[in-house]
DNA sequence: ATGTAC
């Protein structure tokens, strides 16, 4: 299939490759299926094209079947550097929302004990959770706080009274990132942050409840302590101010650095820095402590959100599934011809899924593998899954991380309002509560691909096994 | 994503 200047070969039905050409160093492969493919963009091919030319990649550019078009690298993309082959990191390959993610809580309540609260939850919810372009919280950090938050993230928060012990062994890195460098990030970056601690954001971020509406693997299933009619909150929002203001730093001194290293930008906005040198350092020193920003704001988000429930439904348990990041640059082993090498993986709205047995996933859920969250758009389903042993080889453990927009925000702005959206899902259920009706029409579930299709090609891929499809009853927007 | 432009 030709997408814009590029000819994509047909590996298998839901694995694509372009060939190396001109500057690419390694293949571009996309996994999604034919109608996926033909709904992307031609600039996600260009981008992926645009990242396999970089120094030091390693074994291809992936892009995942939610992939579109990003700042320099595509939204659901995955490429790992090596450090030893003068591999690089970039800011616009981890995202402006360093560490967005998502984390799933049970709730022990099931369909039928939310249905008759659903509207004062979500008034609660609303009430007690910021939400919105620069929302502010009841935390406002000083000088320690920021110190403390920065190097500790989620565990940090636990040791703040928000959440417990328990709670950290669900999270990615068990709540805090190793290797954070406070002293990178900068005054401004801080400022921004230090009363935004415990708020949602904008944009596509959300705190939404879900009844399990389906289960499609039952053992996994029940390891993962989830049936049918269960409910389960998901929350996706990020670093808030403080990533954004460390993306937008280090991109305009990655620029420099990529001249002053001769590396070539085939686009200025994959500006980047050798791993090996002062400025990577730095950004990865940087971008970590953003990390452990936004583990702390879902841990206290997370606090909040167990308030909410002790008033409104107190026999209610809220306890963690997991906590997975999609915007981040990892140091972790992979198998690459045969030998075991430490790679820096930069997944942009793509998720981090181990197999069975990964060392780094919580002993409970180790023999089955790591949760993979996958956030639907608004009003629509959301899926959880799990991470398969033969994704070591097809993408370094990654796939997607949501239905992906097949619209710009301007164009569904145009097409929607948001307040014939909000009542019109109400008449089916779903109790919306937003302070921005322009957010939520640029949010339209019609804006987005089908999430479902996503998820079948990430399946059929092999880079995920579906376990549950969840669907919405309350949804809290940015 | 984002004090939706410094």
């Amino acid at each position: 299939m030709n997408k814009g200047e590029y000819t994509l070969q047909r590996e298998s039905e839901f694995a694509w490759r372009i060939d190396p050409t001109g500057k690419m160093r390694v293949p571009g492969v996309v996994y999604a299926d034919e109608s996926l493919i033909e709904g992307m963009d031609d600039k996600v091919f260009e981008q992926l094209a645009n990242v396999a030319s970089l120094p030091g990649i390693v074994q291809a550019a992936y892009a995942m079947p939610d992939a579109h078009w990003g700042y320099g690298f595509p939204i659901g993309g995955v490429a790992a550097f090596d450090p030893d082959e003068g591999g690089v990191v970039s800011a616009g390959g981890v995202g402006f929302d360093i560490s967005c993610g998502v984390r799933c809580l049970r709730t022990g309540l099931t369909v039928d004990d939310i249905e008759p609260h659903k509207k004062k939850l979500a008034d609660q919810l609303y009430k007690h959770i910021p939400v919105g372009v620069g929302s502010t919280g009841r935390i406002h950090l000083n000088d320690k706080g920021m110190q403390g938050m920065l190097r500790g993230g989620a565990r940090w928060a636990v040791e703040q009274g928000f959440g417990n012990p328990e709670d950290l062994e669900h999270i990615e890195e068990r709540g805090c990132m190793a290797g954070a460098d406070p002293a990178e990030v900068s005054d401004r970056a801080r400022k921004r942050q230090q009363d935004e601690m415990g708020t949602l954001g904008s944009g596509n971020h959300y705190l939404e409840v879900q009844r399990v509406a389906e289960i499609y693997d039952r053992n996994t299933a029940a390891a993962f302590g989830l049936q049918v009619d269960d409910v389960v909150i998901f929350i996706h929002c990020g670093s808030r101010g403080l990533g954004h203001q460390i993306g937008t730093e280090f991109l305009k001194y990655m620029v420099l650095a990529a001249s002053q290293h001769k590396i070539e930008l085939p686009d200025r906005e994959l500006a980047c820095a050798p791993i090996n040198s002062e400025l990577g350092q730095a950004y990865l020193g940087a971008m970590r402590a953003g990390i452990n920003c936004a583990l702390a704001n879902r841990q206290i988000i997370t606090h909040l959100t167990r308030e909410v429930f002790a008033d409104v439904l107190p026999k209610a348990d809220l306890t963690l599934l997991f906590d997975v990041s999609h915007n981040t640059c990892k140091v972790e082993a992979h198998r690459v011809q045969g030998g075991e090498r430490k790679l820096y993986v930069h997944r942009k709205g793509a998720t981090r899924a181990f197999g069975p047995g990964h060392p780094e996933i919580p002993e409970t859920l180790r023999a089955v593998g790591q949760p993979v969250l996958i956030g639907g758009s608004m009003g629509t389903e959301s899926h959880v899954l799990v991470g398969t042993e033969q994704g070591a080889d097809l993408s370094f453990h990654s796939a997607c991380h949501g239905a992906g927009r097949a619209m710009s925000r301007h164009q569904a702005s145009k097409q929607w309002r948001g307040r014939s959206l909000v009542d019109e899902l109400a008449e089916r259920g779903i109790q919306i509560r937003s302070p921005s009706m322009r957010g939520v029409a640029e949010e339209a579930p019609g804006a987005y691909k089908d999430v479902r299709a996503v998820v079948d090609a990430a399946e059929k891929a092999g880079l995920a096994r579906k376990v549950a499809r969840l669907e919405p009853h309350v949804c809290v927007k940015g």
